[in-house]
DNA sequence: CAAGGATTATGAGACATCTAATTTATTGAC
DNA sequence: GTCAATAAATTAGATGTCTCATAATCCTTG
């Protein structure tokens, strides 16, 4: 069925073909997504508590706004994550400079300490993915994966101008 | 914070970098299945009823089974997901040849119908995406995606003959 | 051909995410 | 200085996905 013919033998559209990019994306990034969260099971954590983790052992203290932003989740699933890294001791939250409105989160000991063992496995999940790929393919890998992103982001902020909004997109591993 | 310097000013690990290919597939990914939803809204339909939808455009007829595998979700999801669909009269249940265990889809003319709508909206975001890509690009991308998914493949598959499994992964919007 | 094991579908319950509504705090305008 | 508008956090409720359990059917083999 990866022959670019239909069921009766007639050419198809390579952009509805079953190799077509944007199911090579998807599940490029599902193959990614599952392989980290393999790796992170074996100490405990989530791939939701690595993302977050992540992002503070860049920008510690940030606000629980500023960590959806990062995050590009809500704000109220924000909110249940961090109560979570709260619970189980990786961060505290507290408020800064008289500011009673907003909650900045930061990383206990215990979340930085994480740090030094979570990342190798990262950093193996990357290594294992682009093997066999030189660095002038990875080069141009990230590069047209930049341009893709730049594309549709900008279309989808024209789209929002004109007032139309982006409903929840689940089937989060689909082909 | 795109220099590849930590906080400190002191060198990171390329791969644990802001521009590193997970993160950039990941968000590639996102914005593609964004774009979709987007487009697919305007007709009433939704990402997940796409992913079915387009298996059976290709492969009518297929059981509950085979598309749970076609789509990389559970069959509960896939019973839900088939349910709704029949429910909008797009598609139909029935036995074959005799099997009474065996559900088997099968698009209406309706559902056939939508194929006219909904694939141009799919190569129209395919074109947004690739716009600025030459023809040696493209290829260079489509061609590493494929050895990712592979590598990673493999490995998942390695780490079940051990006994590991993946856990949900969740978190399908994130950084 | 009967019994046990495998396969397929379905049901029940858990969980992460979303949108919408509510609460609380801050900022800005008069 | 007070009040309205804005911003941030939280709560409530809906939904799609998952795992695990159960039911129905099919297949194999003694």
């Amino acid at each position: 069925m990866s022959d670019g013919q239909g069921t009766d033998g007639e050419p198809v559209d390579p952009r509805l073909h079953e190799e077509r990019l944007a199911r090579l994306i998807r599940l490029a990034a599902r193959a990614f997504n599952r392989s980290l969260t393999l790796r992170l099971s074996t100490e405990g954590v989530t791939f939701g508590q690595w993302i977050f983790l992540r992002i503070l052992w860049r920008e510690d203290g940030l606000s629980q706004r500023e960590l959806s932003d990062r995050a590009h989740l809500t704000e109220p699933t924000t909110h249940t994550a961090l109560s979570r890294l709260e619970q189980m001791g990786l961060i505290t939250r507290r408020n800064v400079e008289g500011n009673r409105r907003r909650q900045h989160a930061f990383l206990t000991d215990e979340g930085w300490r994480l740090r030094d063992v979570l990342e190798p496995l990262a950093i193996e999940a990357n290594d294992l993915a682009v093997e066999g790929l030189d660095a002038e393919e990875q080069a141009v890998l990230r590069h047209a994966l930049t341009v893709m992103i730049h594309n549709l982001e900008r279309d989808e902020a024209e789209a929002a101008a004109r007032g139309q909004r982006v409903p929840p997109t689940r089937v989060q591993n689909a082909v």
